[in-house]
DNA sequence: CGCTCGGTTGATGCACATCAAAGGCTGTGG
DNA sequence: CCACAGCCTTTGATGTGCATCAACCGAGCG
């Protein structure tokens, strides 16, 4: 187990929260640890349930959400490689998942006890530094989302590709980073499937995206950036 | 100005950030602070501009707004007392403040130097553990509010009255702790006032809330929390 | 081979936004 | 002291973006 771990320790040195650390204190931060191999959709954890460990995700991605009281749920995040999650919440004295967390596609996940963090990772400064960080990135993302409320669909629709493929690594060059769903993009923007597919589908004819197996390309992010613009220009047309 | 401090500090020691405290300490990391006493509609920071300082509400209440494309705000936090503001993207190297900051009604907000927070605050892993959580609990807001993306309007509403209500200090029972106007509820929602409006107008016919001079009463939560278990489907029978 | 999952398309209706117009209230300046 | 400008609220009339419902197709899978 250990062993397995000590494999781990230079794709862990890559992510954000790791760098700069020496490899004994990686290993030491996680001790306990284990990795998970999720296949798609496979859920690592529950909305609601005691929360007894947090974790890094390595690879692929995980979607996390809440459900609504109407029944389906919303997606509050997209998780992505070096995304450290529920860190945020262990230090509560019996927490609970505030989210569920969903395998999208074939992922790993790097699970760690609640104990070390108290015992651990509550105590490096620069640690909760950098996950505070994360948290507070995570926290515009969901501003910029609350920005586009009264916005018409397609220009949410247009600013989620765009957040996404700025995510994206670079070698993938225009394709997102996770394997998306339309349901998933509806669920995401509180919208209803048939008009996202209306919307995309519109945008496939065109040109200016094209779904291979699962994933999803932005081939002319330009035209997608123009959607956004729109209002802009609308509006201006309007005050003048 | 030290003295000034000083007086206030039994205050500070109230808010969660500043429990635990000693007297001196709390003073220590005040250094360099002023308290800024706000007008209705007064702005302390602006959306886009450099973030020379953090900072706490001390009384009243400032919302956090961000300019959409649209050219109309969206609220995106309430800030009541004890809240810290800003103090989680001071650690940047060229921080800008992402949202802007507006007194509603009169309010004192205790302003600290940028350069504070990197020689104090930042060393204090209490202290940052204490912000955290103060970040968390502002997500969760933001999430909560993202569950309803698909609900109508009345539920969104209830929703943020509720929210609200329970943030309010017990001597204020069923008041919400700040005043707010139907055309801050829309932009918190992202729905027009008008629409607003006719849904509150109809509970204040049904004498389910109250709206003295700014100041909204809940006089019939429980009213108000049926409107949020109502389903689409019993919902479309009650108007039928 | 039935099953679930993801995508697609069309018809219909409603919850809201939008536009327009007006009255109260507060502050400000001539 | 009055006029004028902003801000907040209100009400009605009109239009539309998008949800909803219903059906169908292809692909992968146990």
């Amino acid at each position: 187990m250990i062993n397995n771990l000590e494999a781990l320790v230079p794709e862990l040195n890559e992510f954000s929260v790791f760098s700069n650390l020496a490899k004994n204190q990686i290993l030491d931060l996680c001790t306990g640890g284990e990795i998970i191999f999720s296949n798609h959709r496979d859920v690592i954890f529950k909305f609601g349930f005691t929360a007894d460990y947090f974790g890094i995700v390595l690879s692929g991605a995980y979607k996390l959400s809440k459900p609504s009281p109407l029944g389906d749920d919303v997606i509050v995040h997209f998780s992505t490689p070096g995304d450290v999650i529920a860190a945020f919440i262990m230090a509560q004295a019996k927490p609970m998942y505030p989210v569920s967390a969903t395998a999208m596609g074939p992922s790993r996940f790097l699970k760690l006890p609640r104990s070390i963090y108290i015992e651990k990772w509550k105590n490096q400064p620069e640690l909760i530094f950098k996950i505070q960080n994360l948290l507070s990135t995570r926290m515009s993302l969901l501003q910029d989302q609350m920005v586009m409320l009264k916005a018409p669909l397609n220009q949410k629709v247009a600013s989620l590709l765009l957040i996404l493929l700025e995510k994206s690594p670079a070698e993938k060059g225009l394709e997102l980073p996770l394997p998306l769903t339309r349901k998933e993009i509806a669920d995401t923007l509180g919208a209803s499937v048939e008009s996202v597919i209306r919307i995309m589908s519109e945008w496939s004819k065109l040109g200016i995206i094209q779904t291979n197996d699962q994933y999803i390309r932005v081939v002319k992010p330009e035209k997608v950036i123009e959607f956004l613009k729109e209002s802009y220009v609308e509006m201006t047309e309007k005050v003048t």
